[in-house]
DNA sequence: CCCGACGCTGTGGTCAGACCATAATGGTCA
DNA sequence: TGACCATTATGGTCTGACCACAGCGTCGGG
């Protein structure tokens, strides 16, 4: 009766408690599977269920071999867990698209507003990063794929200038778990080269908004730039299922700079 | 070479195909382990990991045992994936408290200034359930924890009033996320009962404000009223560590009436 | 004829053992 | 001295076995 708790919770109670104790750390590695199998006397297949979990949730990566670089180790900046979630929930009826676009509306709104209001205050940004991806979108040659993946990287710029790491991985996982409604509704546009000045325009606009200090008006660009996106592809309602994304859950690392 | 995908990511692409094409819809079982097993080629330790994920995820929930209950099988309405995914990220040190309470201000106050919108637009709200909360909080006798809990019930509900499934989830999965940390900041109170007053004071303030349809009102409610907690008990900085939930990872079906 | 007890069967939960592929490491040999 | 290869530690996977549990059906007694 009071055993009732899987053995994988075991595991997974076993790690976090070691997290939480500062037994482990980024940047740590974990026992081997059948080292932790052996501690926490579980099976190794329970162990690798937990560790599975963990790879998934973003907070270990694993890799074969041996070696430092072997075995499973905290992954110190998370990001992919997020997206994994959302997109299954999604993908499950759990989550309609339309909320997932009004939760990054508020987010986002909120992010333009914080850094102008810093702005206003007189406190430096880091919003290099953000210009020179403008600068990259202006290449006309880009692909609607490729101009909204340097897109979403724009976003995701403002919101590391805000400094929130759990938005920064919130709006990056709503984006991710909608990628492929949103590449698939690039054919429901008019005119992608308006669509992309359009969006360009808007960029600049938040940019603008957000170095002039105004939280109200660059809250009302990013508001536009997004709401004027979805509802222009028609992703507001409902949209046409997306094939799932070639690669389904794996942890994706999302490092590599931005050339 | 072309076969690098780890064999569990296959199932969980099965899955997530499955359930964009319609094939799986919430509500509905999935096929046996060792049927899934055989289906796609993979192992049945490898369909486990895979499962093991989308239980963790909140996507499904499994029962040993046989009849139409039993089994893998789609949960209709997600809530515990947000949970687990952020608070290992908190432990892991990959979020820290303070943007944890940052973010759920914003998704707050976003709610609240949507309700009191629609309050003013005349629309409908289902805040029945939000006020027999209110009024069960009154119970002097209430331990801290089960004031708490209901406190949790009482956002939540607002957000459920709201429509928003994503930041219903995403707001559970905040607050739960820091759950330990809340409770561990009570004692940091210099007075419980005043405290307890206080926040009920602000409780009623704030369906005052949204009743009233003052968003911006109502806004600023929900903002003291967090912030001001969480400034109250010294979270906004950093914590003592909590001890790891009892049930760490336990996909927490979250059922149950109010009373 | 009705009804309860009991065994059958299918389900997830778990473990043990065996291989394989990979990659760092260190010893060996030219 | 330096290139090469066996060793070894690691995750990745499969197979087969067993357990606990919960319906379902059968069989026997009333």
């Amino acid at each position: 009766m009071t055993d009732d708790t899987r053995a994988w919770q075991t595991v997974l109670r076993s790690v976090e408690a070691d997290l939480l104790a500062g037994v482990l750390k980024p940047g740590d590695r974990l026992p081997g599977e059948r080292a932790l199998a052996t501690d926490l006397g579980v099976g190794r297949s329970s162990v690798r269920e937990a560790l599975r979990v963990l790879e998934v949730l973003g907070l270990i990566r694993t890799a074969t071999g041996s070696g430092p670089s072997s075995g499973a180790i905290i992954v110190s900046t998370p990001r992919g867990g997020m997206s994994a979630l959302l997109r299954l929930q999604v993908a499950a009826s759990g989550f309609r698209v339309a909320d997932i676009v009004d939760t990054r509306l508020v987010l986002e709104t909120s992010v333009a507003a914080t850094l102008a209001a810093r702005a206003a205050a007189g406190a430096p940004l880091e919003l290099t990063e953000a210009e020179a991806l403008l600068d990259a979108m202006e290449d006309a040659a880009l692909s609607p794929p490729e101009f909204l993946a340097l897109d979403a990287r724009f976003h995701a710029s403002l919101a590391e200038a805000a400094g929130n790491q759990v938005v920064v991985a919130t709006m990056a996982g709503l984006r991710d778990s909608i990628e492929g409604y949103v590449v698939a509704g690039v054919p429901n546009l008019p005119s992608w080269p308006d669509a992309v000045a359009r969006l360009m325009r808007e960029h600049r606009d938040i940019l603008a908004a957000v170095h002039a200090g105004d939280p109200t008006r660059a809250r009302d660009a990013v508001h536009d730039h997004i709401a004027g996106y979805y509802a222009a592809t028609g992703l507001s309602e409902s949209a046409s299922a997306p094939t799932p994304s070639t690669d389904s859950t794996t942890p994706t690392p999302t490092e590599g700079p931005i050339a």
